[in-house]
RNA sequence: GCCGUUGUAGCUUAGCUGGUUGAGCAGCUGAUUCGUAAUCAGCAGGUCGGGGGUUCGAAUCCCUCCAGCGGCUCCA
């Protein structure tokens, strides 16, 4: 809806009029502006309501506010610095002693009672004076003063009660908007995000339009904790950690191998269906490759680097690209053998930050689905479309319907110098390739030492173009990110939104000019004349550490039959039928599932719920009838229970396991 | 790395202001032979994260190191 504004008049006045009701703020030519501001005549203005998207970060930001009010008035000393709202929820940094849970629910009913008690939020104009006059005594704000609002110029703070911020805002009309939140967690941060400043408390919180929402929010979050892979990987016994002897270096127990082998061998049955040849490389290298490669200079404080007693230094592989292009090297290559494709399921080593490391989402070692493309650069359209369709069944047989996300980075051709480009030189005419930003010195021309250059864009346009023509080609709908590409060249990474709706990034796409400079790689063009091939990385797992990790919390442990550690359980009803359950174990295992059969002494109840935690995909359970028909009882994981022989049951899930069905078919 | 917070048996955990660690589950032994989410009894299992200190005495107080967890400019 769009309304013409009147001069004089303020936002909320115009609405009214024009017989909108509800709105929280209005959006002006694009920028959101409060209410109470007045309207200079000649913007087209549109209201926003507390549920939309531009709402509902109006809202998060109020509500940083209303924190801010309840911790000044229950702890007068603490120190405001900044309370933005963010994707989920707000913010606020505070210097303050660090509150406990009980100080949390204190706050929090502090912003309760500030929400009843319905304070109008006035927007005040102050000068720079007055401004620093006001926040004397708080140098955070002082400082953002100083920084934001030139001298002789004016800027705002929001006044609720007491209590004032200096803030650009909007915000809602009044703290009774603000009712459905909820404080999450106290955090810690620096000033500035810099370790040598002030340590801030920060605490989080989130805030929605109605109740219904905040409840979903709260509900999804308890949901998360619950699927932790950490948490599920313990339960089912699926990978550990030693923290002693290894930070941050996954150990996969026998369960975790048979899902990792499972993707694997998908895998590379795929990679060979497309092309890709197996390659195996080292893991550690003399220090003479990463200076060639170029990740000394750029990435060694990311690396596992050591010397030997005999003096020789080494590197442990952070990246497997370099050990592929030794391989393409081994040989001359003539133009009619492009594409060569190289694939590795290539461990690497990457020292994270002792604070950072977690999980299988941060480790210091993982396994990367690698693949390394030597294409011309005419070849990359057919190349990436392969590559895309390899996403495409990769995802589709593990999750079924799921939601994807697909992202172009490509260059800002604004900020050249941050990219490896081309520069011709304008006095001879020679061509270079340089990455300004990482050059110490000017950029010269290396034939007749000139300094002026024009950048020319031709591989990058070329590259992108068939980035975009693949994607096209293959319908996929995408977002275009204008200078997040790589310095060596555009990408295409991929997401999917999985069971609680996070994005979680998983597949790459990425054109590299960069390596093959390096590298003086070259093929043998039909003129006899020798060309620069592009290379291509990709991945499509991503890692199996992390695609573990996606996998675990998607699905809850429960995986989809092909993947899952034990496929059928089998428990007899009493020990007169042990033998029984032994024999229908024995055909299973030998038909190709993964069967376990469970003889102890206990009660078939307590065996149920022991095996509860290895979230087995069938539960198999026999006694006398079952012996006497030869069938066997099933509990699926919907907790349906049907009798049927022993002989369909092996052929249904047989079925289901080659099929790699992502649900389950007994 | 920095900040906060936590660290008791394989797992989950009790232990108030300092006074010889208490339990459940898992494990082992025995009894029980059971029809879809815990049968009974017994046994064993703990350098209270490591080291140092204060104290007659430390899981508890202090220092230090290690590790888990939450974070570390989505700019007022």
């Amino acid at each position: 809806m769009k309304i013409s504004s009147v001069a004089g008049e303020s936002f909320g006045d115009i609405l009214k009029k024009n017989g909108v009701k509800g709105a929280i703020a209005v959006l002006v030519n694009g920028t959101a502006k409060d209410l109470t501001a007045v309207a200079s005549g000649d913007e087209t203005i549109e209201p926003i309501f507390l549920e939309s998207q531009e709402g509902l970060k109006i809202l998060r930001h109020s509500a940083a506010h209303l924190l801010a009010q309840a911790v000044m008035e229950l702890y007068p000393d603490a120190k405001l610095n900044a309370g933005p709202a963010t994707d989920d929820g707000f913010y606020y940094d505070i210097e303050m002693p660090a509150p406990t849970e009980e100080d949390l629910a204190r706050i929090e009913e502090r912003m309760h009672k500030l929400s009843e008690a319905d304070y109008p939020i006035i927007r005040k104009e102050m000068s720079r004076e007055e401004l620093i006059r006001r926040f004397s005594g708080n140098r955070f704000k002082i400082d953002k003063v100083i920084a934001n609002v030139p001298d002789g110029s004016k800027s705002t703070v929001y006044v609720q009660g007491d209590f004032g911020d200096f803030c650009l805002g909007p915000h809602v009309p009044s703290t009774g908007y603000i009712k459905y939140f909820k404080l999450l967690n106290v955090a810690s941060t620096n000033y500035k995000g810099d370790e040598k400043e002030t340590r801030l408390v920060r605490i989080y919180g989130t805030v929605f339009s109605n109740e219904k929402d905040l409840k979903g929010f709260l509900q999804n979050r308890e949901e998360a904790a619950k699927r932790d892979h950490r948490k599920i990987g313990k339960e089912m016994d699926l990978f550990m950690f030693d923290t002693d002897v290894a930070l941050g270096f996954p150990f996969y127990t026998p369960n975790g191998v048979i899902v990792r082998n499972e993707l694997m061998t998908f895998m590379k049955g795929l990679n060979s269906e497309f092309g890709w040849e197996e390659v195996a490389t080292p893991h550690v290298y003399r220090d003479i490759l990463w200076k060639r490669s170029g990740h000394y200079a750029k990435y060694r404080p990311n690396m596992f680097v050591f010397t030997l007693d005999d003096g020789d230094s080494y590197g442990i592989k952070p990246m497997n690209c370099p050990g592929h292009i030794i391989i393409f090297q081994r040989s001359p290559k003539s133009y009619r053998e492009m594409p060569v494709r190289y694939s590795e399921q290539g461990t690497v080593y990457r020292y994270e930050k002792s604070g950072e490391v977690g999980g299988l989402t941060r480790p210091r070692m993982f396994t990367q689905d690698d693949g390394h493309a030597f294409l011309r650069l005419d070849q990359v359209l057919q190349e990436v479309k392969s590559i895309l369709r390899m996403v495409s069944i990769v995802y589709s047989t593990i999750f079924g319907k799921i939601d994807m996300n697909y992202d172009l980075s490509i260059i800002d051709k604004e900020k050249p110098d941050d990219f490896l480009i081309s520069y011709i030189c304008s006095s001879c005419g020679t061509k270079i390739e340089a990455r300004k930003a990482s050059l110490s010195d000017e950029l010269s021309c290396p034939n007749c030492g000139g300094t002026d250059f024009k950048p020319d864009f031709t591989h990058w346009d070329q590259a992108t173009d068939q980035l975009k023509a693949a994607l096209k080609d293959e319908r996929i709908v995408y977002g275009e990110k204008v200078g997040e590409a790589a310095f060596y060249g555009p990408k295409i990474d991929i997401h999917i939104k999985d069971a609680l709706g996070r994005l979680w990034q998983v597949a790459t796409i990425q054109i590299d000019f960069f390596m093959p400079i390096n590298f003086g790689l070259f093929y043998v063009n039909q003129d006899g004349t020798q060309e620069k091939p592009v290379i291509v990385h990709r991945a499509i797992y991503g890692s199996y550490e992390r695609f573990m990790a996606i996998l675990i919390e998607h699905f809850a442990g429960k995986f989809p039959t092909w993947l899952s550690p034990l496929q059928a359980y089998i428990v007899p009803v009493s020990e007169k039928f042990d033998s029984y359950a032994r024999n229908i174990a024995s055909q299973l295992s030998n038909g190709g599932i993964r069967a376990k059969v469970d003889l102890g002494s206990e009660t078939l109840n307590k065996k149920l719920k022991m095996i509860r935690s290895m979230r087995p995909s069938y539960i198999l359970v026999v006694g006398e009838r079952e012996e006497k028909e030869n069938t066997v009882s099933v509990r699926n994981r919907k907790g349906e229970q049907k009798v049927m022989p022993v002989n369909e049951f092996i052929g249904a899930v047989l079925k289901e396991i080659n099929e790699k069905n992502p649900v389950q078919t007994v």
